[in-house]
DNA sequence: TCGATAATTCTATCATTGTAGAATTATCGT
DNA sequence: ACGATAATTCTACAATGATAGAATTATCGA
C-alpha cells in the first residue's frame, strides 16, 4: 500500500458521514446494505450519500456490487486492515515492542500489504 | 474514544506532511524528536512543520515534552490503538469472523477503548 | 547580557472539500 | 411501454485546510 493510497482512505474516513458509513457497512460484514437503506438508517440525502460513496469507493475502502436496480455496498476490510499495518508498520524501530503484529479483523486470509 | 475524537486523529493523518511525521516517530519510539530534527529529516519548513504538528498534538497522536530550548514530539502509540479499535470495533456483528482483537502496536498496557 | 538557535504565532493567499437541490440515467413491477 | 423507485451526476455556494514568509517569544552558550 502507498502512501498516497493511506492519505486518501485516511482522507475518506475523516468524515462524519463517510465515517458513519464505513462503521455501519463494518459491522454488517460482507452482506452489505443498499444505498437506500443506509441514507434510511443514517439520515443523509441520496445526492449526499452518492458523494460519500464514491469517495469511499474511490479509497478502495467499499466494494459495491449491482443487484437489480439496488447497488449494494460493503466494507472492504482487507484494505482497511492493509491501512492498519501501514500505520503501525515498523512500530519502535522494529523489534524490541511489537507483541502481536496480527491483523485485527475479520478477512486475514486477504490481507495484502 | 468518542467519533469527534476519531474524525479529528484521521483528518490529522490524512495529510502527506503530517503523515510522514507521525510515521517517523511511530518508528523512533518514545525517545522522540526535536522539531528541528524532524524539520531536517523531512525538509518541512519550520513554520509549516509547527502548523502540522500543532494539529497532530490536537488529535493527540503525538506528545511533546520540553528539553532545554527543543521540544520533542513523540507518537502517542495508546491513542493510535485506540483508533484502530474504533475503525474495527463490532466488526461483521461481533463474532462470526474476529479471530484476533489484540492492539496492533506496542504499549498495549495503556490501551483505553 | 548579548548574539545565535529553536520554536511558535501571525498573516495572507490559494486550493480543496462538504452540502443538497435539480436534472439525469437506469431498472423494477404491472 | 409506462409510472415509480434507485442511484448517480451536475451545479453553485459555503466552509475548511494548506502553505510559507515575517515577526515574535524563549532558551542556550560564552
Amino acid at each position: 500500500m502507498q502512501t498516497k493510497d493511506v492519505i486518501t482512505a485516511l482522507a475518506a474516513l475523516a468524515q462524519e458521514s463517510r465515517l458513519a458509513v464505513f462503521r455501519l457497512l463494518v459491522q454488517v460484514g460482507p452482506a452489505g446494505l443498499a444505498a437506500s437503506k443506509i441514507a434510511e438508517i443514517l439520515g443523509v440525502p441520496p445526492s449526499s450519500l452518492s458523494f460519500h460513496l464514491k469517495e469511499l469507493s474511490y479509497a478502495d475502502l467499499v466494494i459495491s456490487r449491482q443487484e437489480g436496480r439496488f447497488v449494494i455496498y460493503s466494507a472492504n476490510i482487507a484494505n482497511m486492515n492493509s491501512l492498519i499495518g501501514f500505520l503501525t508498520e515498523n512500530c519502535c524501530g522494529g523489534n524490541p515492542c511489537v507483541s502481536t503484529m496480527t491483523p485485527t479483523c475479520c478477512d486475514t486470509e486477504s490481507v495484502t500489504n
